[in-house]
DNA sequence: TATTGTTATACTCTATAACTATA
DNA sequence: TATAGTTATAGAGTATAACAATA
């Protein structure tokens, strides 16, 4: 048996929530929370993008992104446009507010990532990054302890 | 310089979320949060505690644990008892019921860390639960980037 | 039929401010 | 004065269910 990792989950959660509060409490002045923060992220990187497409990337019921997105706009850093060939999605693109403001807020990302990292040797952070990586990969899928409460069994699905 | 993690937070936060829905998901039926999780494996493992204390653990402010006590004890997982030396302090301890479901919890846990770490070295584990520490203890103190705003200099201190 | 996105509603977590009781 | 805990109130995130419009 290997070495099991005792309080991982919160040992995950607190580095992460340290992370993200430390970072809100730099960028308060924008006005923006963590959430939106990383949906503007996406944005500002890979340009416009569906509600579902985002909603995909954060992993996030639709609607959930929808209520990201109502208040993100009514702040003026981003704003739903028609869908050129699907009447029915619209495409969510940043604002120049948005654009103008993307690199201080890179530079307020990596000034961070350094304090964070700070005393951590290249080698221990490249297998930092690989294992929460590895660990995203394992719990990717569905449940696998429930899914077969829900879904048929391949017999069933034969008529 | 130093490698630097792109996307260190959202690493984190992907990571963390998913160990945490999937507990709460196979622990569904108990009707039990994770952050209320989070509290009472603290009593379960440390036995009964104040409520500032338990602030204190979590890192969140006082109300915040007196809300989720609020509901865990509408649940029958905790009550709160009169401290014998302090009457204006309550020490919150766990039921019977919540004693009892200990171990399952513990089994449950057990096998999602192992499905979560799986594919990964116990070198990599040591240096992945090393590094998790490590961040938390870089971002322990407050926000040093504002500090100096509240605080009176050593100077105005000297009168 | 399936997909995109919405409205309505609700719950948890977290917090600030103002307060009581007690130390 | 300081501490332990509360009430009142609020905001963010997330979600289920029901629905409209469109593919």
């Amino acid at each position: 048996m290997n070495y099991r990792i005792e309080k991982l989950g919160p040992l995950l959660q607190d580095a992460s929530r340290k992370i993200w509060s430390r970072f809100e409490q730099r960028t308060a002045s924008y006005g923006l929370s963590a959430a939106q923060w990383r949906l503007l992220g996406h944005l500002l990187r890979e340009g416009p993008s569906t509600q579902t497409a985002l909603a995909a990337l954060l992993e996030v019921e639709p609607i959930s992104v929808s209520r990201l997105i109502d208040r993100m706009e009514q702040g003026g850093w981003l704003h739903r446009e028609a869908h050129p060939d699907d009447r029915r999605a619209r495409i969510v693109v940043a604002t120049d507010k948005a654009r103008r403001i993307g690199p201080e807020a890179k530079a307020i990302v990596n000034a961070l990532y350094d304090e964070a990292l700070a005393g951590l040797s290249d080698d221990d952070r490249c297998v930092l990054q690989a294992a929460l990586v590895k660990i995203s990969e394992n719990l990717k899928a569905p449940d696998p302890s429930k899914e077969s409460e829900a879904l048929p069994t391949p017999f069933e699905t034969q008529t």
